[in-house]
DNA sequence: CGAACATATGCCTTGACAGGAATATGCTCA
DNA sequence: TGAGCATATTCCTGTCAAGGCATATGTTCG
């Protein structure tokens, strides 16, 4: 999960994974379309690919990367458990902030 | 959007957005379940506050920390144009195998 | 086999960032 | 006002990751 925070989380990655949502792409098409240098394309690619985002095809001398649905239905699965929460009133601050102040007042229970 | 994941790729403040997914708590609160010193703590909620996943409501000498929805709906939202795809077969490898092909096969139209 | 091409890897340098420890700031209350 | 908390900020250090460049690897084709 956090790997995968981690790979998207460098602009570059980003956007390949973008480019690639439409259609798998070899790093040459990868490279120029981002205006990138092959090394670091592939480089990119190498992470993307540890994260599970990305996985290759070898075609003649030529390597044909595609997404992965995985990990994006996993980070998928990871919001459901905020979607619960924030239609109805994600911040209960109000709430809280009464029960903290309650917490915090155990302290001075001077007047108990 | 990509400031989401940069904010989530470190894991301690991935932790700590879970942590808030329950309710909002004041920092030394964090910092203790967390098991971590306050002013990194501190630091942290300062990146989660810049990224907008997290507001301050100042309580007396304590300041609560909260999620805020946005960013994870924008998240939530940009994972859209994803779906759509993984559905009806996220890898049409083949399809684009035989297409690349082709657009590489056209440099070496020698037998056209 | 040798040349041309597509991609991967290695090395190096630089910048960003996280943790640690000390300290500053802000608030409350007696 | 001064003491005591809760939190923020600063400075320092070490680590890691990204880009640049050169080069290795692997594949095709004549």
């Amino acid at each position: 999960m956090q790997a995968t925070f981690s790979a998207l989380a460098e602009p570059n990655r980003l956007q390949i994974v973008q480019l690639l949502r439409r259609k798998p792409l070899p790093v040459g098409e990868i490279a120029a379309r981002l205006d990138l240098r092959q090394p670091q394309v592939s480089k990119h690619l190498r992470v993307l690919s540890d994260a599970g985002l990305v996985e290759v095809r070898p075609v003649a001398q030529q390597r044909i990367y595609g997404l992965r649905a995985q990990p994006l239905k996993e980070l998928d699965a990871w919001l459901e458990q905020f979607r619960r929460s924030w239609d109805d009133r994600f911040d209960r601050f109000d709430a809280v902030l009464r029960a903290q102040k309650e917490t915090g007042e155990k302290r001075n229970a001077r007047n108990t």
